[in-house]
DNA sequence: CTAAGTGCAAACATTTTGCAATCCA
DNA sequence: TGGATTGCAAAATGTTTGCACTTAG
C-alpha cells in the first residue's frame, strides 16, 4: 500500500463522517505516515514547525491524532515517559515493543505464540480481547554493553 | 508473610537509607498493604482522608509511593487512564492484567509460557530486560455479556 | 541537635476545551 | 451557506517541587 492509497483511505474515512480534509489534517497525516519512527504529539508539533508555510497548532495536532487513533490509523503506546507515542499501523503488522530506560529507543518484536497463549489466557477467564500491549523495560544491547556487566538491582 | 513482618522489613528498608518512619509513612504503607486492589495515588489519599486523626497530605502521598516503589514494596501499572495505579507486591508473585474498558476492572493473570517467550526474544535481540508490562484490554466476563455479541468496532 | 520529612501552594508537563474567526463541501 | 475546523489561551489533570516549619533518631 503506497502512500497515495493511503491518502484515499484517509479521505474515505473523513467522509463516511462528515469530516473534512483540511490543510492541517492533511500536514499531520503526511507527515505521521511519512516516518517509520515512533513519535510524540509534541515531537510530530515540532517536525511540522520546521516545514515552509502555516503552522499548525498543537490543538489541532491533538485533535488530529485523536481523530487518527480513532479510526485506527495509528496506535498509541505509552513507553513510561509522561507521554504517549504514536506509530502508523499501515504496512506494520501488530508487534510488540521493548523501551529502553537509558536511550528511550523502542524496537519491535513479534512472536505469534505469545498472541496464541494471551487468547488462551483470556478464553478461561471469559475476557473479551479487544487489544493488547506488550512492553519489554531494560537496556537495548548499546546501552546493555555501556553499562557493564553489572546486574540490574531490581527484583 | 504477615503484616508486622511487612513492617519490620519496611523499617530496615528506611534504616539502610537514613531515612524515618513517620507516622504519614506508616499510614500509607498500612493502607497501601491493607488492600489487595488496584489504587491511585488519588484513592489512597481518598482511603486516608476517611480515616480518624490527622490528614497527610497528598504530597506525602505521592513522595511515600514513589519511595515504595523505589524500594520494590509496590509495582506502578499504567491502566491507561491517565493515572498510574499500584499494588504491593508481596505475597503477590509476577502476574499481568486484563483491564476492562467498560468498568475499569483489573484482572490478574499469569503465564509462565509467556515469561519464557519473552526472554527468548530479548535475547534474540540482545536486550536486557529489567521488567515487563503486559495489559490485555477488552471487556470482562459481566461487561462482555451486557454488551451483547455484537463484536467491537476495532481492527 | 540536625538531617530528614511534612504541608502548602505554586510550578510542571501533557492534554483538553470554550469560543470567536475561518474554511470546506 | 452552514456545519466543521482552527488557533488561541485558559482550564484540567496528574504529578513534582521550593520552602519554612516540624520531627524522628
Amino acid at each position: 500500500m503506497n502512500h497515495e492509497q493511503i491518502v484515499q483511505r484517509f479521505e474515505r474515512f473523513l467522509k463516511t463522517r462528515s469530516l473534512k480534509l483540511t490543510a492541517q489534517r492533511r500536514k499531520i497525516f503526511d507527515r505521521a505516515f511519512g516516518t517509520h519512527e515512533h513519535f510524540s504529539a509534541e515531537t510530530l508539533y515540532g517536525w511540522l514547525k520546521d516545514e515552509p508555510g502555516e503552522n499548525v497548532s498543537r490543538a489541532t495536532v491533538y485533535r488530529t491524532l485523536a481523530l487518527l487513533l480513532d479510526g485506527g490509523f495509528v496506535e498509541a503506546l505509552d513507553a513510561g515517559r509522561g507521554e504517549l507515542v504514536y506509530e502508523h499501523v499501515l504496512g506494520h503488522a501488530h508487534h510488540d515493543h521493548m523501551v529502553c530506560l537509558e536511550c528511550g529507543k523502542i524496537e519491535e518484536f513479534h512472536d505469534e505464540r505469545i498472541e496464541e497463549l494471551q487468547l488462551e489466557a483470556c478464553k478461561k477467564k471469559g475476557f473479551q480481547l479487544v487489544s493488547h500491549d506488550l512492553r519489554l523495560r531494560g537496556y537495548c544491547r548499546g546501552c546493555a554493553k555501556k553499562r557493564g556487566t553489572r546486574s540490574a538491582s531490581a527484583t
